[in-house]
DNA sequence: ATTAGCACTTGACCATTGAGAGTGCTAACT
DNA sequence: AGTTAGCACTCTCAATGGTCAAGTGCTAAT
């Protein structure tokens, strides 16, 4: 990559760029015509054998135009300027979101029609996923009384999560019983993550097995059945305008995306590594971890209250990416969560 | 249809049979060779002939064989006998919800579940709706401080479902009066539906103007906000599964099911409408209402405890779908929620 | 180092063709 | 009168071959 010119690497960026722009592989003939550098044609036949050997492009097939590598969608995200990423309808986004708010108190609805509008405006899949649970951070419990032998969990977390949960115990406790074992659990364990509640859990549990304390080794019980959640949510959407892109022709890839797409786990997993770094992050193709995405391109950003994570925003589409726009969409769409559960 | 001799009847649902094991068009060979009813293909020409003047069959093509309508799927729909449903390797339908069963307390992720269920076990999409909140019969409500100025509402249901919201108040209650506000709350409400209950809130706040009573005129309000759900939550799953068959090797309707799918409301409605109805519902093609599922076809039963409706599982496949199979699954899979429901 | 020119390759497009499947109709059969 | 054999007809589908345009690589000239 450094060891390309500085012409190469305008002739690059700008066949990536054409290509973007336009499913056609390109060939000298355009990148002469559309983008003016002082060259004919032949030169950027060599230049593009040289880029070809570098593997930053490909030809389908002899006397076709060339298209990018990953490797070469690779350079020219890397080379992206953040000024070249302004375009000019992009201001629907803030008036989009500005309806949003509306919503601001149930975050599950929030990211389930955020995707909605990142899918609207990029043309590709949006996704999004609440936080995993082990890392929020609990910051109250509420036991009520459901049935005889069943009781109901509430959860509420730092991050305006709220969740519920059924938990069966071979006892009858009074509404009283309950209030003082989540008191208890309050005192104890409130602005602790769930993942570290959970060790202490397993730590006072042993502890009491031998001080045999009814109340507490009950409240213990529940606390772990309480904790016990699974993924956090994941909310996917735009298949369907998706289906409308050339590169979505073929029948094959399109089972391939809907494959990738209906393993939550897989998606999840993606997403989840995200969420530790910083700024929009950008997967292309074979980057990917999971074989069912090599031929897709992922631009997500992780949403953060402080250093806590609280969500992660994406969009899916394929290797021929509008880069530029994706990102920016991206990064505002996270801003925009993050500013609006600053501000409550 | 009743018009139909007892051979014509025979041969027509020997046809629907076929093409629906086999997405040739069915020619009148075919039904003389594999159906062996006592007949010569001319024979059968004359009567397939007849059949699609009657509009019973269709032809795509002169010199292709006959293709059902919608009319004959209803038709073979129809006279399906209940022995005709029973098929081998529906043992694992239960084993299946056996594993299940673990989630029993968790109605929401059991209906997904038991769409991925229903998708793999059918090949086509497999769909549920928890119940549309309108109806839901409210068992208890409780409120609970969240932060200053914000409370969550936690409702219990007598299906067993449960919700929470948070409502943004203007003034600042103490927990205590919020126990007194659902103590009131409950008093008044446990044991009608949302649907009722509104109503009341809305005939209660008018009168409380004039006695202006603050508290309880705050609890209404609560109240109001905290009844405000969407529609119940939709499941789908399978589409992966479904692009393998045959039926949609076509592009354009690949792109018609999955608008179709992500229109929940669509949807929703759609199911909403079946939940009143007793027993395996079977919708076909241009018997659906909405545009968007003209050319698919729909199974779907509700699930019932006693006579309170608490949800809706289907399937949605092509119009050429293996109805005796779709039906077996559905009708089992809303059997088998009923039961686990009542188990409890 | 760059470029013009040219021969070559290849996929896309189109019309033609022949095979195969299935029909409708008529005339013969029971 | 219902049933069937026979046959001409229609239509799709796959294969074929020929032309066209695009784009390349290479060579020789600048």
């Amino acid at each position: 990559m450094q060891n390309l010119s500085e012409r190469n690497k305008k002739i690059l960026y700008a066949i990536v760029q054409s290509y973007i722009n336009n499913p056609d592989p390109v060939g000298s003939r355009v990148v002469t015509k559309r983008y003016s550098l002082g060259f004919s044609p032949a030169t950027i036949r060599n230049i593009m054998a040289d880029l070809e050997e570098m593997g930053f492009l490909i030809q389908p097939h002899t006397s076709a135009g060339r298209v990018p590598t990953d490797l070469g969608y690779r350079f020219y995200v890397d080379s992206l300027e953040d000024e070249s990423v302004h375009q000019s309808n992009m201001e629907v986004l803030h008036d989009l979101y500005r309806k949003l708010e509306a919503l601001r108190n149930n975050i599950d609805m929030f990211l389930g029609e955020a995707t909605k509008s990142m899918s609207m405006l990029s043309h590709y899949l949006g996704v999004a996923m609440s936080p995993a649970s082990d890392l929020t951070t609990l910051k109250k419990i509420d036991l009520l009384k459901y049935t005889a032998g069943k009781i109901a969990a509430v959860l509420f977390t730092d991050e305006g999560l709220i969740k519920n949960r059924v938990i069966t115990i071979d006892a009858d406790l009074s509404q009283k019983d309950l209030a003082r074992i989540a008191g208890y659990l309050n005192s104890e364990f409130a602005g602790y993550s769930l993942d570290e509640i959970r060790m202490k859990v397993l730590r006072q549990m042993s502890r009491e097995k031998v001080r045999c304390d009814h109340l507490l080794s009950r409240a213990m019980q529940i606390c772990q059945d309480a904790l016990s959640f699974p993924y956090g949510d994941l909310f996917v959407s735009g298949l369907s305008g998706v289906l409308d892109l050339p590169d979505f022709h073929d029948l094959k890839k399109i089972k391939e995306l809907s494959r990738a797409i209906e393993d939550k786990h897989m998606i999840i997993k993606l997403l989840d590594e995200l969420s530790e770094s910083e700024g929009v992050q950008v997967i292309i193709g074979s980057e990917n971890a999971s074989d069912e995405m090599k031929r897709f391109s992922v631009v997500a950003s992780a949403c953060r209250q402080g250093d806590r994570p609280i969500g992660v925003v994406g969009i899916i589409g394929p290797t021929r990416m509008n880069y530029a726009r994706a990102i920016y969409i991206v990064e505002n769409t996270a801003k925009f969560i993050t500013q609006m559960l600053e501000g409550r």
